[in-house]
DNA sequence: GGCTGGTAGTTGCTGGTACAATTAACTCGT
DNA sequence: ACGAGTTAATTGTACCAGCAACTACCAGCC
């Protein structure tokens, strides 16, 4: 838990540092430039992020408001919508991916040896699929 | 990230289920609970939990209402306190703590075998201490 | 077709946290 | 012994997150 924190927080620090962006809502926008141009629907960003829905809502607002994001009707399902990065969003995704792999390095993976690291990403990447449950 | 954040939240819900104590509160009496009867200073505590200095005022200032922990003056220190467990705060975490370890194999060591378990307090544990730094 | 149950997303509200500035007390050099 | 600089803890402020209640929409059954 403490070791978590720490990383966090440090991360948090250089990503507003780097482009404003705290580390939640950068961690959104490299989601979204993962998942397919059409966007992502926010119930499956939820379960991608750290946030809940009701969390998930307010950041997207801010996103929006900042141009980096837009929101767009869901063809197949009239309550929904598809989140999806804006041309200035992709850009600024782009631009600050090289620092936070940086800001990775400095707080997480160069404390750790290479086996650590795979044995440490298999099994986190379990106990998240286990979250999502 | 996900992964922590899921298992903290999963923790923080069982431990206000378990004594009404958030996560983090009870956290501290566990820190608290492993140092000298003496108590421990703010500073130290904030650095071995999860707060920063400010937050841990707050905490500090909600748990000694509760009558789980109280302020001592430190000798050494006119500026500074020891932060000590009382009676009641004692019996609590001492009630707590079965179904505390339980909800921490609940949420994470069940996911994990032996040796990733080991791997992972010693690559956390150097984090933390960097953290810390 | 209409009704019932369930799901998607938003909003009012509350509480916790961090940051920065503040006060009080310690330490070291002269 | 005194003053400059540092450290311990607190507080004012602003923000972010979650819960629970709400609205709008979908799906399946009679």
């Amino acid at each position: 838990m403490v070791a978590s924190v720490a990383v966090t927080r440090g991360m948090d620090r250089d990503s507003q540092a780097a482009n404003g962006l705290p580390l939640a809502e950068h961690h959104l926008l490299a989601v979204l430039g993962e998942g397919p141009d059409t966007g992502i629907r926010p119930t499956d960003l939820a379960a991608a992020s750290t946030l809940t829905k009701s969390g998930l809502t307010r950041a997207v607002d801010r996103l929006e408001s900042a141009g980096l994001i837009e929101r767009r009707e869901c063809p197949s399902d009239g309550r929904g919508q598809l989140i999806a990065l804006t041309a200035k969003g992709r850009q600024v995704l782009r631009r600050a991916a090289p620092e936070f792999f940086r800001a990775i390095a400095r707080h997480f993976a160069d404390h750790l040896t290479e086996p650590e690291i795979e044995t440490i990403t298999g099994a986190f990447e379990r106990i998240a699929a286990a979250g999502r449950a």
